[in-house]
Formats: C-alpha cells, sequence, structure tokens
DNA sequence: TTTAAACGTGAGTAGTTCTCACATTTGCTA
DNA sequence: TAGCAAATGTGAGAACTACTCACGTTTAAA
C-alpha cells in the first residue's frame, strides 16, 4: 500500500526558501501537486509527475518537502487556514440564539459548498489514502446496519415520511461510526464523554418526532 | 505512499481454498495478517511478513488473496457479519420507544468496548491507510475550530458546566465534518438530505439545553 | 495406477519513494 | 568588480515494496 519505509514522523526540516527563485519554484510544486490531486486523487500522485508538471527536478522536491505526505499537509494548510478565518468571522458576531442559528446554518453551507467544490480539500479532508472500494464496502454496511434501525423506527411511527426516517437512521448509524473514530483517537476520558454526549443526542432524536 | 500501480478495483478472482490443507493455510495467513494489523498497523503490514508468519511462501499467499487490500477486507468482511448479527438481534425484539432507548444504548456501549478491545477493528475500521499524523492535524484543528462554537456556547449559557459545551461543541463539529465526508461519498441528492437532517440536529442540540 | 486439477514455491519484475555527490546560481562583502 | 560561502538545482541510482510466473509437488477421483 505504500513504498515509505515506516509510519513514523520522520518529517525532517527541510530548508525553507528563503531566495524569490526558490519561493517560485515551490509554488510552483503546490500547484502541479493540487492539479494532480484534482485529477487523480493524492494516492494516485506521484512525485515524479509533481516534479515534471512543476518544471523542477525530483530532488529540487525533496529539498523543500521531506516527503511526499509534507506536499499534501502544506496544501492542507492552506484550506484549514483560509477555513478558520472564515468560521471565527462568522461566530464572532453571535451575541444570542437566533444569531447563532443563522450563523452556524450559513456555517455548514459554505462548508458543504467548499467540500462538494474542492477538489483538492475532499480529497485530503475525506479518506484520502483510504482506498474508495473498501470505503464503498464500509457504506453498504453501514446502510445495511442503518436498516435495522428504520425497520424499528417505521414500526414506531407508522405515519411518519419513510425517506425522512430512513436518512434519521443512516445519519445516526454513520455518526456513531464517526465517533467511535474520533473517541479512539482521543484520551479515554474525553473519548467516553464524546459518545456518552453523541448516545444522549441520538436517543433524543430516536424518541421525539 | 503505496507501491500498488493503481486504485482501481483490479481484485481479480483468486481460487477458493477447496482442499483441507489450503483451507487451513488460508486460516494461518488471515490469523499472521491479523496480528501483524494489530501490532503494526495494516500500512506498516508487509505481504512478505504475512507469508512468513503464516509459514507459506508469497507466492501461496498471492494465490489465495489477489492484492494486499483482499486480506484486509476478509478480515474485515469477518468483524462486519459478526456485528450485523448482534445488531440485528438487538433491534429485532424491540416493540417500543423504551424498548429502543434500551436497545440503542446497548448498542452503543458495545460498539464502543469493541473499538476499544479490537486493534484489528480498530485499524481497518478508522482511518487504516490514513496517517496517523494527518489525522492528529485534523484532530487539532477541529479543536480549534470547535473552540470558537464553544466560545459563543459559554456566552449563551454562562451558567452551564464548560466542560459539557466543550464537548457539545467538539462533538458537532466533528459530527459536521463526517457527515460533509459522508454526503460527498453518496448521491447529491441524499448527501443534500443527509446534511440538512444534521443541521437540524445540531440546531436542536446548540439551541435548547 | 493414472491423471488432471489444485496447490506450493521463491527468484525475479515493475514501479515507487527518497538520497546524495556534485554542479550551478545567488547575494553579500571587500 | 572579483571572490566566496551559502542556497539552490540535478538526476542517476539506492532501497523498498507489491505482485507475477514458470515450474515443481500433492491431492482426489476414475
Amino acid at each position: 500500500m505504500e513504498g515509505l519505509p515506516s509510519n513514523e514522523p520522520k518529517a525532517s526540516p527541510r530548508r525553507a526558501p528563503s531566495q524569490r527563485r526558490s519561493r517560485e519554484r515551490v509554488e510552483r510544486m503546490l500547484a502541479a501537486a493540487s492539479a494532480l490531486i484534482a485529477e487523480q486523487g493524492s494516492d494516485a500522485m506521484r512525485m515524479g509527475e509533481v516534479a515534471e508538471r512543476a518544471g523542477v527536478s525530483i530532488g529540487s522536491l525533496y529539498q523543500f518537502f521531506p516527503d511526499k505526505r509534507a506536499i499534501i499537509w502544506a496544501l492542507a494548510e492552506r484550506y484549514t487556514t483560509e477555513g478558520q478565518a472564515c468560521i471565527s468571522a462568522a461566530l464572532a458576531v453571535v451575541s444570542d440564539a437566533e444569531g447563532l442559528r443563522q450563523a452556524f446554518s450559513e456555517l455548514v453551507d459554505i462548508y458543504y459548498g467548499l467540500f462538494l467544490a474542492e477538489p483538492v480539500m475532499r480529497d485530503i479532508w475525506s479518506g484520502t489514502q483510504a482506498d474508495k472500494a473498501l470505503r464503498q464496502l464500509e457504506l453498504a454496511d453501514s446502510r445495511a446496519n442503518a436498516g435495522f434501525l428504520t425497520a424499528v423506527l417505521k414500526l414506531l411511527r407508522p405515519n411518519a415520511d419513510p425517506v425522512s426516517l430512513e436518512t434519521t437512521a443512516f445519519l445516526i448509524w454513520q455518526m456513531g461510526e464517526a465517533v467511535m473514530r474520533l473517541a479512539i483517537s482521543v484520551e479515554r476520558q474525553e473519548g467516553d464523554r464524546l459518545v456518552a454526549a453523541y448516545k444522549r443526542m441520538a436517543l433524543r432524536e430516536l424518541t421525539v418526532a
């Protein structure tokens, strides 16, 4: 699945471009990487191809980016700092509950729009390296599991819109998986809190109309 | 990041073990893979190492598993069918809202326990191939973003438990990201519905105590 | 016993990331 | 302007890895 010797954060510090020439070249490298990720995904992106498209040698590429990950991270960083400013601005002006409603709603729309429109962000932030086929298997499986939940909901609320129930069940299930993944990535205590909060939220959604 | 020629579902059909000898050997291969994933993660798992630990040649390994993914999938499948039976059983007996509450609550606990206890499941189902360092960056970033939300919540509800508010904000933010990732993996229409449902759910959580 | 199919082997192929010894360019100082 | 050290640029090749294939061995059935 990889050619890297290991998964350790080898990220040895590389020289930072200090002269104008090299800064421009680094910019070209990032642009090339961005284009290739948009076209093929970061997994299929080849370092040699990045160098070629940027018009630099493979050695130059590695002079400023210690490994393949580094160039992807550099791109990711641009998006995140940009996004962070946007979020900060939108929430800074909130002063009451209604304001929060509006700001949050807009924020979700903006983010969703970004995810839909930016192939690079899409690739980097969502299962980049994870292989697509496995993701589809997971989805199919999750759908099957959510199906059991849907069946129960339909039984308990025969008058509700079936599509809406299906959406709710699938959403709750997927969120549950996401929370589990999150919970095992943080400290045990926080993980427990997050799972508990999820449970409370999901139950509220499941038991009220 | 990989040595595979491409990301396409090459999954050419391989011979299925029909004799007892080969069935046992396949079992050993799976056991070896499982152990290695538990020790190092599936990304660092080397096919040669799997073969060696299973006491078979690399050729034999590839006789039954077309590629590296296949052996990981095979392991994943075992967990999922097991889990599916568990879910089905737990939800089949639900007949009222209170029953749903209990069944769902238990299910979450069981799943969380599995995630915590099973390193292989953990690896396969959560950012398997995704690199750990990037995941930590994402988390730090998400925490920062959730921080803005936390600040607003603290402002609007000065009497609430700060830790609880932080947990809620982080959870909502992470769920949002998960829903976006999900939304772009399914058909546009369903994605839109899922995002809308998430928004409704999150807003309810944000505006009621 | 014969025989065809299933099974087993491991050196070798192809394709990747990343290195390194060396050449070139730049900016600074005398 | 000449001199020079640091920054920058190069690409053949080192080091790994997933995966193949031609050939040898075992199994089960006729």
